[in-house]
DNA sequence: GCCTAAGTAGAGGGATTATTCTACATCGTC
DNA sequence: GACGATGTAGAATAATCCCTCTACTTAGGC
């Protein structure tokens, strides 16, 4: 991926996800992105690709905010993906996760469904080495799934609910 | 809701959840309800209330499904309500939820956003008091959130998972 | 100083959109 | 059998959409 064109991802992102993917028309994604129309189509050459772009770009920054730094195998490791995971909704996921939005704007398109599912599958992967519970990748996708659904309702105490209910996955 | 309009709600309903919010245009809509143009924008007279009724339409027989006959107090309600849902999703929701995916596609929309919290809020109370765990609430709709939202990627393990930790929450 | 590559600004095409409007059909009731 | 309410079918409108295209500018290497 050129410097130009991670740069243009980085605005398309950040349009996206205030706005939603139905409403920016691509005048706005033009405008998001900082470079003049002939330029997006160049890198982007339609308006579905710009929508994978800008997840593309969400995915790394989200991996590199979750796991960068993290040490392995700490019995408090899970606890601590959980605060990230709280940071990032925070600053960055106010509406939910970016990659069910782009889906749920689009159900019939079966590549934005595969990116969607490498994403999660990628997390679940990573969080289950990590935390030295090979077994409990499904526990905990739904626990952190449920906190990132629940956190624009139910703020702080969706964080202090994952945790709890995390401390009895290791347990059997 | 007269006798057409929820006729009308029903058709809307079953085609949002099939083709997602921005997909299907007003003559799709219309194809959906089963009746005129000038029909539909007499009982609905935007594309807007035309998703509201469609979600409207689908909080009530979401309630229907869940709580119909569902026994109070037994240790097993939860389980209950576990399989229900999932009973639900396997049928009507393979995609997640509805009320998600349509705040998704208009992040803007405060009486969207608003249908989705009464929604929640309403489900969240009515199974913490039907299964007498009152101050469990936030526990109780991040497993559920988790379920819902995890299932379209996991499908019956994530079932087992949300039995699994609902155990956990009753014993502390 | 020229040339190529890569950028900007912006007009416009062609298709699709939500919504309104006109003209006609049906049906129960008096 | 006439009437008003309520339906259907579908044309018309005005706006908006994605995308392409032309014409002009900038910047760096030889």
């Amino acid at each position: 991926m050129s410097e130009q064109k991670s740069k243009i991802a980085a605005g398309l992102e950040r349009e996206f996800a205030a706005r939603g993917f139905a409403e920016p028309s691509v005048e706005d994604l033009r405008d998001a992105s900082g470079v003049s129309l002939r330029t997006l189509y160049k890198y982007l050459p339609s308006r579905d690709e710009m929508v994978y772009a800008a997840l593309e770009h969400r995915h790394h920054r989200y991996l590199a905010h979750i796991f960068d730094d993290l040490e392995q195998g700490q019995s408090e490791t899970l606890n601590t993906v959980i605060e990230r995971i709280a940071e990032w909704m925070k600053k960055e996921a106010s509406h939910g996760c970016l990659f069910h939005s782009a889906v749920a704007a689009a159900p019939a398109d079966d590549r934005l469904r595969n990116l969607l599912i490498r994403h999660k599958a990628e997390i679940a992967d990573k969080v289950s080495r990590i935390a030295n519970l090979p077994g409990k990748q499904t526990d905990i996708i739904l626990v952190l799934e449920g906190l990132t659904q629940s956190w624009p309702l139910q703020g702080q105490a969706a964080v202090d609910s994952a945790k709890r209910l995390c401390t009895s996955i290791g347990q059997n």
